[in-house]
DNA sequence: TTGTATGCGTTATCAT
DNA sequence: ATGATAACGCATACAA
């Protein structure tokens, strides 16, 4: 790569161009009160040389960076992509730069991310991570997003529990008798395992028969699932009437694999998935869906991580979700 | 935000600490030889006291930030997450850091991110983008995706031309007798311009008769492309077998509002994007498509960015795109 | 209000 | 090979 010329111009430059002193350059910079007179001399020093402040030094002294990393496992499943783009509204809007860090492309280097955060390179991290075992260092602000794993670590989520009850009430509100829940992802102790504790206890509340269809993360979805609703499929007939999938991407799959066994999601079964992805963002969605609120969940953790609260303890946020029909199910 | 303990380390504590210099420590941190003694002394105490490299004051001396700035509308739509994921990887293989900036959040800001990278902040750019007047400082290494708008930034973009040949030749194949190319979006001289030219000479070639729907940015494409379609529905017959859509995103906009109207698809009408879409980055093409090779664009951007090359002139690189089914062309 | 001088944490250049 | 010290560009406490 190119080097940039030797020459960049320091506020020395600028203070011997415009006649004064560097200090006077510093003032005029960061906006204290200085004589219009001189004010004016620098402004035109800088515009002449062309000066722009080198942040590296600035961060030195300072200890700011202005940069937030944001760990998150890929920028490809629309959801993630989704909050990724509202991170950034938010930390721009605060003027803070995003530093992405994709934790998919390297498996499992979220710790080594975690690592770059003390060298003062960033202000602070929000992370949505599975790394069973990720050390964070305390000294380092950090906001966990789906992940409530550390007592000291404020975490934001939507309302996983609520949006498996509302799922199991809406499955009840279309006439269902008999529901399955299908999942596969990590085991880990996070926040979107709340979903299907939500969905049984919405689906007993209200006397819906139901079974759960689990896996464990490493496993194509698909081929799960389809064994399992393959063995559920009697003379062309699925076994169940209602369906709640762990994510809007696992309810895509089964609502494939269930056309291709000549049943119609909408007719045949409703399907409701959960995230509220929408198609290149502005269509209509992908499917039946609890929405999480991923505006206001990248908002609250931007607020979390650079607000000066003063909790006791480390807050849990739960956003609120909203049913959305997407085409899976009947209309109401 | 709460700030960090005033008392972080530094190479200075790290060599009292070892009983060494300062500067063996950082001979030891930067693989220069050291004896074998010294450098177990060293790194022992680094471990001691956690210390690590404040990248801020390494940056002021060196600089080099090993950080790469990218310039991208936003992350939502499939393809630009798809290609920001690709960077991250590409940019994470060389170590270098991926500094998001989403330029759709704040119109037009993409000016303050290329001014950004002057501060010494960012090593280099690469930039989809779309602002006409964008200035770009020559000591700043630049690589642009989609727009060759400068002969010394390098360019790198999928074979648009190439493509629209391909989407013309298929409709041929599928045997089409009267097609349209229908588009919305910005006037700019830009690479993705050329699959309509590309798809004009491809029939022209052909001997297919086309024609063309093409509509200025910040228009609903949903609308526009309703307005036209409808206008071409006589006794619920398309006038056109065959239909091209600039991006994937319009293929499916066509795709449903034919829908509603009561044309399919793949039986009907013969359709074909470009991009290459697909849901959740897995699954199948969300419409038959001309893919980007979104993962050689990214890897040539960043050797074009890294690499020291030592061309006459910037390049454009032209990428070879591939033609992809998706359900809504017929089976060749 | 403005100028001067010192320090931020690191690397590089000297001597040793 | 190692130790001491001078930059790097900026902000700031202090002096004027």
């Amino acid at each position: 790569m190119k080097r940039r010329k030797s020459s960049v111009p320091t506020v020395k430059d600028v203070a011997r161009e415009a006649g004064v002193a560097v200090g006077t350059v510093s003032r005029v910079i960061n906006g204290k009160p200085v004589t219009e007179e001189y004010e004016r001399k620098v402004r035109e020093a800088i515009r002449r040389l062309d000066y722009h402040v080198n942040s590296y030094a600035q961060g030195l002294k300072a200890t700011r960076t202005y940069t937030v990393a944001v760990l998150i496992p890929n920028t490809i499943n629309p959801f993630f992509g989704s909050l990724v783009n509202c991170l950034h509204q938010a930390l721009a809007d605060r003027h803070y730069r995003l530093l992405l860090c994709c934790t998919d492309s390297n498996l499992r280097q979220e710790q080594e991310y975690v690592d770059m955060a003390r060298m003062n390179k960033v202000d602070g991290i929000i992370g949505l991570t599975y790394n069973p075992s990720l050390q964070i260092d305390p000294s380092t602000p950090f906001v966990s997003i789906d992940r409530a794993f550390d007592p000291n670590i404020p975490c934001v989520a939507s309302d996983n529990f609520a949006g498996g009850q509302l799922a199991a009430r809406k499955l009840i509100e279309l006439g269902c008798h008999k529901a399955a829940f299908l999942r596969v992802g990590s085991d880990l102790d996070n926040e979107p395992n709340k979903r299907r504790a939500g969905f049984e206890h919405g689906c007993m509340a209200g006397g819906l028969e139901y079974d759960c269809c689990v896996y464990s993360d490493n496993i194509d979805p698909k081929g799960v699932f389809r064994d399992f609703l393959m063995s559920h499929i009697h003379d062309g007939r699925l076994d169940y009437d209602g369906l709640f999938c762990g994510t809007d991407y696992f309810a895509c799959c089964v609502v494939q694999i269930l056309k291709e066994a000549g049943i119609q999601a909408g007719r045949d079964v409703q399907i409701i998935g959960y995230d509220g992805v929408r198609l290149f963002g502005s269509e209509g969605y992908l499917c039946s869906t609890i929405e999480q609120p991923v505006r206001d969940i990248a908002e609250t953790a931007v607020d979390l991580l650079l607000g000066s609260h003063n909790y006791h303890a480390a807050p849990l946020v739960c956003l609120p979700i909203t049913f959305r029909e997407g085409g899976t199910t009947r209309p109401l």
